[in-house]
DNA sequence: TTCTCATTTCGTTATGTGTCTAAATATCGG
DNA sequence: CCGATATTTAGACACATAACGAAATGAGAA
């Protein structure tokens, strides 16, 4: 039931499941992440932070970059049951299909760049 | 997205929650969840106004009484999935099966004598 | 080491939420 | 109508949460 709430709760953020649905295109880092939302990267990494515990994400360390991804066929099923529900869910919501146009500038841009524009911030 | 947002936050709170699982007997009047929860009526009144909102349940008035049941089977797929995914997901707390246990109990009364405890606190 | 920089943590602030009591509403019974 | 009563609404309070900026952390790079 703990573990229940946690995913819940997890889930009645918008932006935590903008951001659950952007990693659905595979993993993320917390900077190009923070471009799509255009929030301070500490807020966003808090959101994440949140998904993560509740079990929603899955995370990896490479060198300065913390990326993200969605976990994959060994999560429980209560997660699994839960991303996709939101997927199905918000499919075709306008907010979901901005985002995902904005995502694909994003992938397409050079990550460092990216990730020093937004230290520049 | 808006719509599934208030499902979302209706989720995000353990009595919600464990309004909902207590619905799948049947439906049930605001002072026999009120009684199931040891919480004040107006609370249990505004959490079940929240579920409602959200699509989560149905609403029936009866005299002076007000019924909540599960939605049927033309409720939105996003409903129906909801509702399947967290009965599945806390099948076997510890704390739904103390519910149903108190909830069968409750059943047992006579609804009238359980209203006019209700109203004494 | 020292510098750079992506990320996280901390401290603060504003807003949202759950709870209660008391008052208002709605309905039944006499 | 009048009183009783089930539910909702309103107001108040405590606590949780989302946001930011600044400081701390950790991991290359010079």
């Amino acid at each position: 039931m703990r573990e229940f709430m946690n995913i819940t709760k997890a889930l009645a953020d918008e932006n935590r499941v903008r951001a659950l649905l952007a990693l659905r295109k595979g993993e993320l880092c917390v900077c190009q992440i923070t471009e799509l939302f255009g929030l301070a990267a500490s807020t966003v990494s808090k959101h994440l932070s949140i998904l993560y515990q509740a079990g929603l994400v899955e995370a990896r360390k490479e060198g300065r970059w913390m990326y993200y991804r969605l976990p994959g066929k060994e999560a429980p099923a209560t997660v699994r049951r839960a991303i996709d529900w939101v997927a199905q869910s918000v499919n075709g919501a306008p907010r979901v299909a901005e985002d995902a146009a904005r995502l694909k500038k994003i992938l397409a841009m050079d990550p460092v760049e990216l990730c020093k524009r937004q230290c520049g911030k």
